[in-house]
DNA sequence: TTGACAATTCGAAATGATTATTGTCTAATA
DNA sequence: TATTAGACAATAATCATTTCGAATTGTCAA
């Protein structure tokens, strides 16, 4: 994702009001690779700004995720995951701690056969693996 | 998935019971390619045991789900899907029409580069294409 | 710097998918 | 036949996320 200033452009680029619960979510995103839910993401806020609201967080997100400045992943069960890293790339998901990371593109390359390719355009794709950490595996 | 006579098997070996409701969902299942939700399922069952509940077709697709014979997956934002090709493979998603359908697994080949195989032991993995089909294609 | 106004905030209540609980019924076993 | 475990439907509960209305606050022009 943009820097924190870009986003801050970006936001008056489209008359959306600076305030400073925006402010401080653009920092919590900033850099993250940390895939926080809706919920830890108002958790962090929360200590900064006891008083904001989980509905402004959700909303923030939802412009942010609108404007292609986050993506919403759904790979968890549970709930929605924000990953301000939007160039293409894939995850990794612990199935012991459900810890998520990233995996860059260019090394993965999963391809459509030629079959489908004539039925379907694909614009984009992800690929979730799923296994063990390190951490993980050596506590078995 | 297993046929419909093969579930019943597994079902009785484990001492589950064979109801009329479980069979209606087998028979739903069976050869599905739809990838229906949990509300799909309970419309069509709901057709031939109209005083059938949500929660016995929850009931019903978590076993199946525990035992591995269906696949939850979780790729539509709004609500879980269900899939009884439990065979590696994987999905091309339509953004125009949310159709969901099958790609077989040998074809497509995402690799992990080596510094994350030494952190990560994968297990599975899964690819989501997303893009536009045919027909919502021509429709633009 | 101020004032007006629309955008934004907050908190409460609503929503929708899913899960848990409960009392009743049924089928298998002794 | 009596016992009992499991399955049923209905209901209530839960949890993430959205919506709503009223109060507040950035922003911009005067």
């Amino acid at each position: 994702m943009n820097t924190f200033e870009n986003l801050i452009e970006k936001f008056r680029n489209r008359n959306y009001k600076i305030t400073p619960q925006r402010l401080g979510i653009f920092k919590i995103l900033e850099g993250n690779l940390d895939h926080p839910s809706a919920e830890d993401i108002f958790a962090t806020i929360k200590k900064t700004y006891p008083t904001i609201s989980f509905t402004t967080v959700y909303k923030t997100l939802d412009i942010l995720e609108k404007m292609g400045e986050v993506l919403k992943i759904t790979i968890d069960d549970e709930r929605k995951h924000y990953d301000p890293n939007t160039y293409t790339h894939h995850h990794i998901i612990c199935l012991g701690c459900n810890k998520i990371s990233d995996v860059d593109a260019e090394s993965v390359n999963p391809e459509l056969p030629d079959g489908i390719l004539q039925e379907f355009t694909p614009s984009r794709y992800h690929v979730s693996f799923y296994g063990t950490c390190k951490k993980c595996l050596s506590k078995q």
